[in-house]
RNA sequence: CGGCGCGUGGCUCAGCCUGGUAGGGCACUUGCUUGGGGUGCAAGAGGUCGCUGGUUCAAAUCCAGUCGCGCCGACCA
């Protein structure tokens, strides 16, 4: 390819609304183009990496027995009907009509329709195992995308869904599938983690998360330091290091005045008790809003430490919730406990009252005394109010125990780019995808699922790899190999000698960029940094009368100055050796 | 949906407070110049200042409304 027959601007100036690297350099060099918030154009660097990244899915897919098809955009409502998802999925799911009135959604995922699909084929055992996958633009309705975080509303994304007869056979093809994932971003040469994760609302059990590390990643990620544990924060037990157990004895319970102190730092301050030794209450309603019709707010209490985080995920599981559950507003608190936040506690409630693992070792605690400005101290569970349970309820964080072993988890950000789910037969069962065993009974089937964001990854693939001057682009996706900077176009000689390795280079099965463009040797330079393709070989009029040909690698910058019969070699030798 | 902020040539921004001829840089066109790390000079083309209404002799500038966009939050396979 020639720069003068493609269509790349680069631009000196990033957009203002780009804040992380990968944003600023995808548009800088041309690879993408906003057309609305969270939807772009992609240029022709930008589909060449994508294609690249897809022939490496389709590669290590194929071989393991996946089979590539392709399913409709748009997708009709009775489908989505059949699993609830057109009302649970909410907003995220782009509604319309079409000219009869009748009601379509763009795919924001494909579970109803390859379901469908197969349900109407797989008959019996015999037809099983079986995993299909297709690579896709996908449409998600985001409430707020955000690039610099690679939310978009649009994207590509390689779907599979594999179906099995039951749950070994199905989390055998599991193990297919997270191995063949490991194989694909291993090829990418980037640094990514393989964490636990929740299912969310896809449903399921068994998931884990690939994540590729950077600083601007959405997941916080908590990972051992001695053994290869790792979890999204969001399913993270929460161990302590050095677990705080009292042996006091239980003392007499007390109510003492509290003016004005509302937060645990307020209350740690003024009691001089150390916030980790305090007990806070927090109050949800366990009415998640799954069921619309529902509108009664059912509350529930839950405590944790004054220095910990609830996490919501781990309620909802708790709670057996679809989604989060919301929290009270305050005037929900006062009508439940008769004070408002922050003067609040479990003695006297009426509620299920939660406690986290981590309040056990606590005795003697202080906690509101449900009248404001007023605090209860010596407060023992069991004595003084009834706990209905007590559970992990904790956000884990740097620095606690590691689940697995005696060291400590450290924490990371990344960003996700694939996710492998165990599914079972919730899918199967509420639509009816059933097939008949050898005993000729019939059963559901057993699903997996498992994705890869294309076009994030790419965007991904970016942010971890660049420099000040621009992309470092991962020898896999490179959208081209060879960049050779053309100095002298004019100059028949140098073109010449130019063209005649563009073509060798062909030849041998390189792709080769060249950049003939009437520019200054300066501007040639500063592009090619930021286009980031892996070779950089410097073609000028000085360099073939002293015949020596520059050869750069472009993530070290190591420069290889070789005569001019030596050029193609050095670049198959170098080669390999490129990451 | 809540909080904050921004809408001025293709891009990036100034001008607005204190109303009076629409500007700089990048990119683009032409000429000369330069020619191995974003040459220099000169001459150009390109904008109903998001939109609507109001105040005023006069509005990019002040006021009201509206639309769009961005960030934070809620949400999210």
């Amino acid at each position: 390819m020639k720069w003068s027959r493609n269509h790349i601007y680069t631009l000196k100036e990033a957009p203002g609304d780009a804040e992380i690297p990968s944003h600023k350099l995808m548009v800088r060099a041309g690879l993408i183009k906003k057309v609305a918030p969270g939807i772009y154009t992609y240029g022709n660097l930008g589909l060449r990496a994508i294609r690249k990244f897809e022939n490496i899915l389709r590669d290590e897919l194929n071989k393991r027995g996946s089979v590539e098809v392709l399913m409709p955009m748009v997708q009709p409502r009775e489908l989505w009907e059949e699993t609830n998802r057109w009302t649970e999925m909410g907003a995220g799911l782009l509604k319309f009509q079409n000219r009869n009135e009748h009601y379509f959604c763009l795919g924001a995922t494909h579970e109803e329709v390859i379901t469908d699909y197969v349900r109407h084929d797989i008959k019996s055992y015999r037809d099983l195992p079986r995993a299909l996958y297709q690579i896709q633009t996908k449409y998600r309705d985001e409430i707020r995308p955000r690039f610099g975080l690679m939310r978009w509303r649009e994207f590509i994304m390689k779907d599979a869904y594999s179906f099995d007869e039951d749950q070994p056979a199905a989390l055998k093809t599991y193990e297919i599938f997270y191995e063949a994932y490991r194989a694909i971003f291993n090829r990418l040469g980037l640094d990514y983690r393989i964490v636990q994760a929740d299912a969310g609302n896809i449903g399921g059990s068994q998931t884990h998360e690939f994540q590729l590390l950077a600083a601007a990643g959405e997941d916080a990620l908590l990972v051992s330091d001695t053994t290869d544990f790792a979890a999204n924060v969001e399913v993270c037990p929460a161990i302590d290091a050095e677990p705080i157990v009292s042996n006091e004895s239980e003392k007499v319970l007390e109510k003492f005045e509290t003016l004005k102190q509302r937060t645990i730092q307020d209350l740690a301050k003024f009691t001089g008790v150390e916030a980790k030794f305090l007990v806070k209450s927090l109050f949800f309603s366990s009415n998640d809003g799954t069921n619309p019709k529902d509108k009664s707010v059912k509350p529930i209490a839950v405590l944790l430490r004054g220095s910990d985080e609830l996490n919501p995920i781990k309620l909802k599981n708790l709670l057996g919730l679809t989604n989060p559950p919301p929290m009270l507003t305050d005037q929900e608190v006062r009508e439940l406990t008769g004070a408002s936040p922050g003067s609040c506690g479990p003695v006297g409630l009426k509620c299920p009252i939660y406690m986290d693992h981590g309040v056990q070792g606590l005795k003697n605690w202080i906690v509101g005394a449900n009248e404001d400005d007023f605090h209860l101290k010596n407060v023992n569970p069991g004595r003084d109010f009834q706990v209905t349970k007590v559970a992990d309820l904790r956000l884990a964080r740097e620095g606690d125990k590691c689940p697995e072993s005696n060291g400590r988890l450290k924490a990371y950000r990344g960003i996700e780019v694939g996710h492998v789910f165990y599914l079972g037969t919730k899918y199967s069962k509420m639509m009816n995808a059933n097939y008949l065993d050898k005993g000729g009974k019939s059963l559901p089937l057993e699903m997996g699922c498992y994705g890869i964001g294309v076009t994030r990854t790419v965007q991904a693939s970016i942010e971890q790899s660049h420099d000040g001057d621009g992309i470092i682009w991962p020898k896999a996706i490179a959208p081209y190999q060879v960049h050779i900077c053309l100095l002298d176009p004019a100059d028949a000689k140098v073109s010449g000698f130019a063209e005649r390795l563009y073509e060798e280079l062909t030849a041998k099965g390189f792709e080769p960029f060249m950049d003939d463009r009437d520019e200054r040797p300066g501007v040639k330079f500063k592009d090619a940094d930021l286009l980031g393709f892996p070779l950089r070989v410097v073609v000028g009029g000085k360099g073939l009368d002293n015949n020596q040909i520059e050869v750069v690698e472009r993530r070290t910058k190591t420069q290889h100055k070789v005569s001019a019969t030596e050029v193609m070699t050095t670049i198959e030798k170098l080669w390999p050796q490129i990451k």
